[in-house]
RNA sequence: GGGCUCGUAGUAUAGUCUGGACAGCACAGGGGCCUCCGGAGCCUCUAACCCGGGUUCAAAUCCCGGCGGGCCCGCCA
């Protein structure tokens, strides 16, 4: 609805701005707290028509009409601002529309566009962390934004099956004894795993005869052995089933998981690496094969064979993406920061390829401790079940503080809503590029304002619908302020939804989010519901339920619960 | 050393791309609110744009130079 109303702020500006006789590209329309919209446009004006601001303003404005059919009330000028406002219709469409829409309201018109979104592509070498736990929640909620702005969208792990790190794990179970590691923390494949590979990284530093059979593990697995082939397979498919439990607590999931392995079998990396040995930016160097891209800006070659033939990680990632191009419009990749280099490189080599789409990529900074990065490697790390099942522990303790009459399996279960809840909704509220610092007591400090706040605001409006029947309504009948301002914020919430799909910005949802919370819980405080008299009331109990619609709509696109009670 | 990135109250953040009206929110601290549908709530006070230049009628926002944190600069992934 404020689109509509955007649109018809426009053309009746830009009639107006032409009928005052200005000329102008921008018509410097926003939001503001003054108006439901607000247009600077006569400071624009002023310099190149030498009048001043408050003058163009007001000449603008006597010109300005309003349509009969339109969702604008009036105008007004304050200074040099011209300012519009909504009108009755615009609210009563859009109590109307939501209760109509319901589930689908906020999904944008469906769009003839594909698109193929990769995240969390964590290595198969542990358990997932806190340091990357970023990406799969910015991904996964990206992944909901973009479905409901109408995109055909699939979500893809990339699973690295290659390289040294999976031979070094296999080489681990064949030579270490697994009475001198310490017991896997949990019952998990993906932790039991990772003791393999922190003990076979440990030796390979020490002791320069390991690193010589790791890399010939890695050689046979090259070479095609089979036996070498299906036992890489099994360690990398036992450690995504260990992520994706994980991964499954926070309600993410995937519609694919693409195996980089398969790109290496199907000669596709091969025929790449033809077609680019023929480039004028292509050399051979100690037998390995570099291509010199300084011509894009980077300075550093980026290297596609080892001397020994074998590929690296990130000549494998151009077929990935030639393959992603073939079968999507859009590619985005979700990716730590640490990835620029590779991935300008990799964009580089696609151009060099004659690829004219280029991936949109969201890089987020790492969440380091405070005494600096996580490592697999090194094992230091806070894992991501940890911090799942901390978070558990906590919600369930407030949930037993506020509500000691539930029953113990609701208890356990809107702890789990909760508390999950909370890890998602902190985690993706922070603008990706921002670097966060891991600390317990901050990390499970349930934030007022944060998911429980929301899902709270929730749970008030279906325990008011619990106890009483919608009905027909007027919704002219709702005038109050608070109520007004409910339903402009729900009236935002599909152009909201559109300028995260397009910018990439999954945070913004975040905001919006709480902001809704916060506009009903005014509402709450201060306008009865079911003591009103009959018209009111019905009208009222349409307009929570708008609200509970389009709380719960919000909170599933940051793959949040929406509880009924808590 | 070079490149990229971030710097907003005591803490943690929104806003920065696309410059405009009081820099928004929370935690912590001060003061209030249950004759009322769930107080995980509401109201209110205190408190911030790293420093220095520049562009502009107008700079948290754009440009240049510092300073500080993070990341990258492997024939690892």
């Amino acid at each position: 609805m404020f689109l509509e109303f955007k649109n018809g702020v426009k053309s009746l500006l830009q009639k107006a701005v032409e009928a005052a006789g200005y000329e102008v590209a921008d018509l410097c329309l926003e939001t503001s707290a003054y108006a439901d919209l607000a247009s600077s446009v006569a400071f624009k004006l002023s310099s190149k028509y030498k009048e001043s601001p408050q003058i163009i303003a007001t000449k603008i404005f006597e010109k300005i009409q309003i349509p009969k059919k339109s969702y604008v009330d009036k105008a007004d000028v304050i200074g040099p601002y011209i300012n519009f406002y909504v009108n009755r219709e615009f609210l009563d469409e859009t109590i109307k529309q939501i209760s109509a829409e319901g589930e689908n309201y906020g999904s944008l018109p469906k769009k003839d566009e594909r698109i193929i979104l990769e995240h969390t592509s964590a290595n198969p070498t542990g358990p997932l962390h806190v340091g990357r736990g970023r990406n799969p929640i910015i991904g996964d909620t990206l992944a909901r934004i973009l479905r409901r702005a109408g995109y055909d969208i699939e979500t893809q792990f990339y699973v690295n099956d290659m390289g040294k790190q999976i031979a070094a794990i296999v080489w681990g179970y064949d030579n270490v004894d697994p009475n001198t590691l310490s017991k896997p923390e949990r019952d998990k494949p993906d932790h039991d795993i990772v003791r393999y590979y922190r003990r076979a990284t440990e030796l390979i530093s020490e002791d320069p005869k390991v690193d010589v059979e790791v890399n010939e593990v890695l050689a046979k697995y090259e070479s095609g052995d089979p036996k070498t082939i299906k036992r890489f397979k099994k360690v990398v498919e036992n450690c995504i089933e260990g992520q994706r439990q994980t991964l499954e607590r926070v309600n993410v999931h995937y519609d694919r998981f693409v195996w980089e392995s398969q790109f290496v079998r199907d000669g596709s990396v091969d025929e790449i690496i033809e077609k680019l040995k023929k480039t004028r930016y292509a050399s051979l160097r100690d037998g390995a094969l570099t291509l010199d891209l300084r011509e894009f800006g980077l300075e550093k070659d980026f290297v596609l064979t080892r001397s020994d033939g074998i590929t690296l990680y990130t000549t494998r990632d151009i077929a990935y993406h030639l393959w992603k191009f073939s079968n999507a419009d859009v590619v985005i990749n979700v990716l730590g920061e640490d990835q620029k280099l590779a991935m300008a490189q990799l964009q580089a080599a696609l151009k060099i390829l004659n690829i004219e789409k280029e991936p949109k990529i969201v890089f987020y900074s790492f969440v380091s401790l405070p005494e600096g990065r996580m490592s697999t490697r090194e094992g230091i790390v806070v894992d991501l079940d940890d911090l799942l099942d901390e978070a558990l522990e906590r919600a369930y303790i407030e949930v037993d503080k506020r509500r000691p009459e539930l029953p113990e399996d609701r208890k356990r279960k809107v702890a789990e809503i909760v508390g999950m809840g909370a890890v998602r909704f902190d985690t993706v509220k922070v603008a990706p590029e921002k670097m966060m610092t891991f600390r317990w007591e901050e990390a499970l400090d349930f934030e007022k304002q944060g998911a429980p706040f929301i899902q709270y605001a929730h749970a008030r409006a279906c325990s008011i619908l619990s106890k009483a029947q919608l009905g027909d309504f007027d919704p002219s009948l709702l005038k109050e302020s608070y109520e007004v301002e409910l339903i402009k914020k729900m009236a935002f919430f599909p152009s909201m939804i559109a300028s995260a799909a397009s910018d990439l910005k999954p945070n913004l949802i975040a905001t919006y989010a709480r902001e809704l919370a916060e506009t009903f819980n005014q509402f709450y405080r201060y306008i009865p519901v079911l003591r009103a008299e009959e018209d009111i009331r019905n009208a009222r109990l349409a307009l929570v339920n708008c609200a509970r619609i389009v709380l719960a709509n919000v909170l599933d696109l940051l793959g949040i619960i929406a509880p009924e009670s808590m």
